[in-house]
DNA sequence: ACCGTTCTGTAACACTGTCACGGTGGTACC
DNA sequence: GGTACCACCGTGACAGTGTTACAGAACGGT
């Protein structure tokens, strides 16, 4: 598919706001037409945007492998997250900013979305299992992604002071945030 | 400014694609000219709205009374934060979700941001002088600001697995992240 | 009273997403 | 081979959007 392919190029280089029907039809040498026909309207096209981009993080997240240390491979996998967010920020504004107005994922693609998570669920399940976490799994994988998004989120935003040194600042908050899961609560 | 009044509770009352200048130029009784001659255009009136917005996080941060444990300081600031931003989610989308879209904050509003961070500044660096945490003040100040932001953002954007149990997960993700600067590094 | 500045409204321009209409291509069936 | 069907496509229109040039209107200073 032609259009997805171009879409994603002109999201990923110009930005949302360059992502207009008529620019995409115009780039791909079709109509804009062809996007009604073939998703259903520009929502519909930016869903498929969604899931694609939530299945690139899933693979680079994957692409991490466990090293049998489940604090070390908790923050390899957030410096991992960080990366794939910084190869196409755009895309990642899809996935959590709202970058498309207009745009507001259904609940497959939610769903879809929180199946990215999995090797992260995986390493926490494991480390709960060998009791080197102490509190329920659910509940710790939402706080790592959410201290992991956060940061990232932040950072793409350009709301981190200038100046900071930012892969160190955040190898430390994460290294700090899992240790603050293998101490038992008191 | 009554512009400006309408604006925030168009965007709060129904999204940020219902803020059109004609609809609220329409509701003020004037003409879509006056947003031009007075803030000089739509980023320019989104603009005031994302620093009000910041400054009304920032006293919602100001009401909480430290209590002279810098730990339960840090969940409490972390549980206001989230009340300021559930209370009119459609203006946490401006500050954080880019929600309007051809605005993008200058320095002189991102500074304004940040300086709504300052209560949080000001418990971490209480804590460290105390001994209490071990790390680098601004590098804590991010990490929470990270987990604060991630999960709430997470949560409002509906990302959140359904039918967790949100602020038990909430409070028990902020109260192990504080343990986790708490404890020395290794 | 005059002038200059500032604000306002009207109308237009260049866009956007969306959709009804007519046409075109390929495919399945007789 | 001929034909009916159906999915797709392009043209053109409609209703919106932000933005701005231009013409008045109100105001204050000289």
């Amino acid at each position: 598919m032609r259009l997805l392919d171009r879409a994603g190029e002109l999201l990923s280089a110009e930005g949302a706001s360059a992502l207009s029907l008529r620019r995409l039809a115009a780039d791909a040498g079709t109509s804009t037409t062809a996007v009604y026909s073939l998703f259903g309207g520009k929502p519909a096209l930016v869903r498929e945007l969604y899931v694609e981009a939530f299945r690139r993080l899933g693979s680079h997240l994957r692409a991490v492998r466990p090293t049998g240390d489940p604090a070390t491979d908790l923050v390899a996998l957030g410096i991992a997250y960080r990366e794939s967010a910084r190869t196409s920020p755009h895309l990642y504004g899809v996935m959590f900013g709202g970058a498309i107005p207009g745009f507001e994922p259904d609940d497959d693609a939610t769903e879809q979305a929180r199946a990215a998570l999995a090797p992260l669920m995986e390493v926490i399940t494991t480390g709960t299992t060998r009791g080197v976490f102490h509190d329920d799994a659910t509940t710790m994988t939402m706080g790592c992604w959410g201290i992991v998004h956060g940061l990232v989120s932040l950072e793409l935003r350009g709301n981190l002071p200038p100046g900071l040194d930012v892969p160190a600042m955040y190898e430390q908050a994460l290294r700090a945030h899992t240790r603050g899961w293998t101490v038992a609560p008191p």
